[in-house]
DNA sequence: TAGTGGTCTAGACCACTAT
DNA sequence: TAGTGGTCTAGACCACTAG
């Protein structure tokens, strides 16, 4: 009824979070925070409390508990896998992505990229597939099928430089992918669009995409293996 | 003193939790689990004891919350990209893995090495070249630097076929890995021990490999591309 | 309306660490 | 000995869901 709505109510384990998390932002690893009860004393609040507050900042990874020495800053958790795009990608690298279209149109579903994508076969796909450089040499053929129930009037839109961007913005950014990377020799097409002699060797990544649950994407990416080492880092489970 | 002092305490919220997990293992996904008030009837603790269980379990994925319906056993969650061994990865895909060396030494570390394992230049370090066989075919060149600091008597006791259980053996299994995939064509060294064409596109894994905080391998993979295709699962933070 | 999870209180005792 | 985190109690009110 009145404007207090947008915020039911102040959420104090919320509130003493966030206080801890800008106290332990940009801290060094091994600082100390604030104990738990001089934190109770400070907001007013039961103990519990502030121990809800600190123990997501622990599962978080940004805090560490030391029996009877105190809480401190932990150091970073090594980050595993990172989804990333090819624009995001060359950014990392320190390189200009750009794109050029070779071929987008609407296609009916093979049986393969039907069933990496999860619709039946004979349903509209998106068929889109690009050549793409970095600091305006070539880098990567990238051919890729879009569920196109996902992606009404896609083709219609102007083409973004970024397919993650364009998906992002239907919500549908890819949370989760997997790869199966091959290696080849580059065939005359392959040559000729990478510039480089036939039969060089090229590294070839097969992916599936999925944003949630909706596999989104699936293609095949063909990169000029002497500009292009793919960096993966494994771990085990969290 | 007396034989209690394995499990000092009774620890409440372990009951509960290992209890919950016992129930709830193997259940399908959405079946609902006791209510937090059940649990406290049937173990007779506090709420927050029992919400202490159920958090646990929470955070590990297995169960779900849903306010105002109550727990359920939730879907699995996706896996991010294990680290496995030559030998669990060629299990995984249902062929008998095997190994032959072809060179086992104490060398002195060169500069590239010792950097990636985290030494000085001229340290000691174990240097293991092995052939890696697949169902009785060769599958991988695999070369090999091991800390010595952190493996001694290593060379002297039986070479193991897994590497990664020698070093579990030691407290040391790698946690956490980065990986450099890149494509290249077989020399004549690598094609003759891989019994392809010199020439051949090969797969090449460069791998820096941690347990804990220490790096303890640092190792340059060749793969047959025509018999290996390396599998990655990415995903965004947990 | 009954039941669920979400939040919160105001205490308590314990084992452990550091001084 | 003082302080810390770990565990636990016995309540309470709230928002939400479902019948």
């Amino acid at each position: 009824m009145d404007e207090v709505a947008a915020t039911p109510r102040s959420l104090k384990h919320v509130a003493v979070r966030e206080y801890v998390r800008s106290l332990v932002e940009g801290a060094d690893a091994g600082s100390p925070a604030p104990s738990e009860r001089e934190l109770v004393q400070r907001f007013g609040v039961a103990r519990m409390t502030v121990r809800q507050a600190m123990d997501a900042l622990v599962s978080e990874g940004l805090l560490e508990r030391m029996p009877g020495r105190g809480t401190f800053v932990a150091r970073p958790r090594r980050r595993v896998g990172r989804l990333t795009s090819f624009t995001e990608d060359m950014e990392r690298r320190g390189m200009l992505a750009e794109s050029q279209t070779l071929l987008a149109r609407r296609e009916q579903a093979g049986p393969g990229v039907a069933k990496a994508l999860g619709i039946t076969p004979g349903d509209a796909v998106i068929h889109w597939k690009r050549m793409r450089y970095a600091d305006n040499a070539p880098m990567c053929i990238e051919d890729a099928y879009l569920n196109e129930v996902l992606l009404p009037g896609f083709l219609q839109a102007a083409m973004p430089t970024s397919l993650f961007d364009a998906l992002a913005a239907r919500g549908l950014r890819p949370t989760w992918a997997e790869d199966a990377i091959t290696s080849d020799k580059a065939n005359a097409e392959e040559a000729n669009l990478l510039q480089v002699q036939p039969g060089t060797s090229v590294l070839v990544v097969a992916r599936r995409a999925l944003a949630g649950e909706k596999p989104v994407e699936v293609s095949r990416s063909v990169y000029r293996a002497d500009r292009f080492t793919l960096w993966v880092q494994l771990g085990e489970e969290s």
